[in-house]
DNA sequence: ATATTGTCTGTTATCGATAACAATGTGTAA
DNA sequence: TTACACATTGTTATCGATAACAGACAATAT
């Protein structure tokens, strides 16, 4: 149905070959010629079929993005930042939501692949993908982590210092008279939680408080799993007076629980997480949180993976790690200000 | 590089076309060559290549959707709704940012029709976007507009009622005892600006309050926008008593620009606005807003779109008019609290 | 025994664009 | 005038898969 490249070539009394030189601006087309074929082009609406360009090139311009989710605000500005840095480079972004499901995740992988994306940019949904990821760079197939790390995969990756950004929180925590700080946290099966879970074990012991193991909570990190977690953090004997939850999910989970116990923070009991998020940051600004820069995760891995998808990269694969920033607002108290006291 | 078919039939010892038989699960396979067929695949780690496939079928099985931001909490469950309906029917999803630029819109969907993606889910960024989408729907091509119409253009449409959810957000307004009720909103250039605009004059002039076309500020709806716009709300006389902002995103820069004036909402100015946001909601239930069903946009969008590739949806155009809902919470005050009073 | 039906598999052409090569014509040098 | 370089354009084969048709062979019917 739509205009090919023959139907501009038979308006223009050209071949094919000559539409397709004028097109890419290829030399050696007489001015004349060229002016007939463009002329043809535009009286045509013709518009290039990239499917077979992309055939014949093994160029599709299409990179793949696997993250758990888009709605997730730490997530949608890594979709901004990969899309707008591919777009710049010409290319264009599919994008799946794999929910942190390892099937579909695996599914979605090969999918993109049969779709010939150039490249694929993934935020992995647990250690687990690994299984799915390392076949990809067995064959040299253009793989960029962002977010979370894979055991024993050596591959380009992108991910924040969680563990200095945990001790941080946790640190300040104590520095405002917290001891019995509760962790909400994932079924350590990724490289975030462990590596915050480290940060927070560090600061603890840095300041010599005992760790106790079930002060850790695990879950799933989603609100539910805040949730739920939460609930079991309030049945704990002694009953902690800070929650340091993962990620901006299991905190919305964790205040949840909290309100319904009528639980006022950081009165009753403080809160910390990671991920700022903009609108609660300039509407509410009252968690403390560290914040990651979300948007480079996207920019920066779409940056690796077309240097890597154009052979500017080299062999050695790079292992980018960014910093976090600490943000104090009012949800974990302070030392002059009321201090949490127990119920 | 990859394996293709012929590797797998060179394995096999068969042709080709068996191969595509057994693929594509085609009669007439015997048992025996079936098998030998898919141990070659296994062995090969074989998977089609879509894009011949896509050439000779004419069908990419992709969608485009383009929206204005990703990162706006309106439009990423927009998105994960589309991507969602689409996986389940087997499609992939391009997404793209116009960041609101009518160019960049442009360009985005000429690069996807080159794309030859099946279909179009477009959130257009104005009235103006009527001249980029007009050419496809000429030729039949499948596309559906969400979020905002466009003038004269009988496309399959999602939008949410604006007007009547605009109305009843300024009717609870007046309702609490506001009568200069400023409102921030866009430069009339789209359906959704307009109908709130018309929802708002509907209610001031059900209360038979005058309308005074100094309180509608016009600017661009982010967050600078509502930002400045709120600045000069700020400076008119009589200073209005509650501000009606029109998306997420301006209700942003108007907070900030009230903090810096160091105004408590709702006692200095009561604050409204379209689009619900979940962390806000949770973490801080504090704005009275209009909800709209954003995940249903990308969904129903999808849907809809869908259908029309496949020829089920007939001739006809359709029109969804989703319902909003009005969510009560502190941002306006109320007649038993402390009324708003001026400085 | 021959025709007929059906099962299974292979061949050729095609989708739309392009790489590689071939062909045509023009102008200039010997 | 003949030869050769150069500019311009066309032809053929190809990317990987599949539609449409053709061929081979066995089983059944007449």
């Amino acid at each position: 149905m739509p205009i090919t490249l023959r139907d501009v070539a038979n308006r223009a009394g050209v071949s094919a070959m000559t539409v397709s030189r004028v097109i890419n601006g290829r030399a050696g087309v007489d001015a004349e010629t060229q002016r007939k074929v463009e002329d043809a082009i535009e009286a045509l609406d013709y518009v290039p079929n990239r499917v077979a360009r992309g055939l014949i090139s093994q160029k599709t311009a299409t990179l793949g993005l696997i993250v758990p989710d888009v709605v997730n605000p730490f997530f949608s500005p890594v979709v901004r930042g990969a899309e707008t840095t591919a777009r710049k480079a010409g290319y264009r972004l599919l994008l799946c939501n794999s929910e942190g499901d390892l099937r579909l995740e695996r599914e979605y992988i090969d999918d993109l692949v049969s779709h010939r994306v150039e490249g694929l940019l993934i935020a992995p949904a647990s250690d687990n993908s690994r299984h799915s990821v390392f076949p990809l760079l067995r064959r040299g197939f253009p793989v960029v982590l962002i977010d979370r790390a894979l055991p024993d995969l050596d591959c380009d990756l992108i991910v924040s210092d969680s563990a200095t950004g945990a001790r941080r929180l946790v640190e300040h925590l104590i520095a405002v008279g917290h001891r019995e700080i509760a962790h909400v946290t994932d079924a350590e099966d990724t490289s975030t939680g462990r590596e915050r879970l480290r940060g927070y074990r560090d600061a603890l012991e840095a300041a010599g408080i005992p760790y106790r193991s079930e002060y850790v909570l695990r879950t799933t990190v989603d609100r539910i799993g805040g949730y739920r977690a939460t609930q079991q953090v309030l049945s704990l004997d002694p009953l902690p007076t800070a929650i340091f939850a993962v990620n901006n999910m299991t905190v919305v989970g964790a205040m949840q629980a909290l309100r319904e116990r009528n639980m006022i923070v950081p009165k009753d009991m403080a809160l910390a997480c990671f991920d700022d998020v903009e609108h609660l940051a300039v509407l509410s600004p009252f968690l403390t949180v560290i914040d990651q820069p979300a948007e480079t995760f996207g920019s920066l891995g779409a940056q690796l993976l077309l240097e890597r998808i154009s052979g500017k990269a080299g062999p050695r694969t790079r292992r980018i790690v960014l910093q976090t920033d600490l943000i104090v607002r009012a949800s974990c108290g302070s030392k002059e200000g009321a201090l949490p006291h127990r119920v």
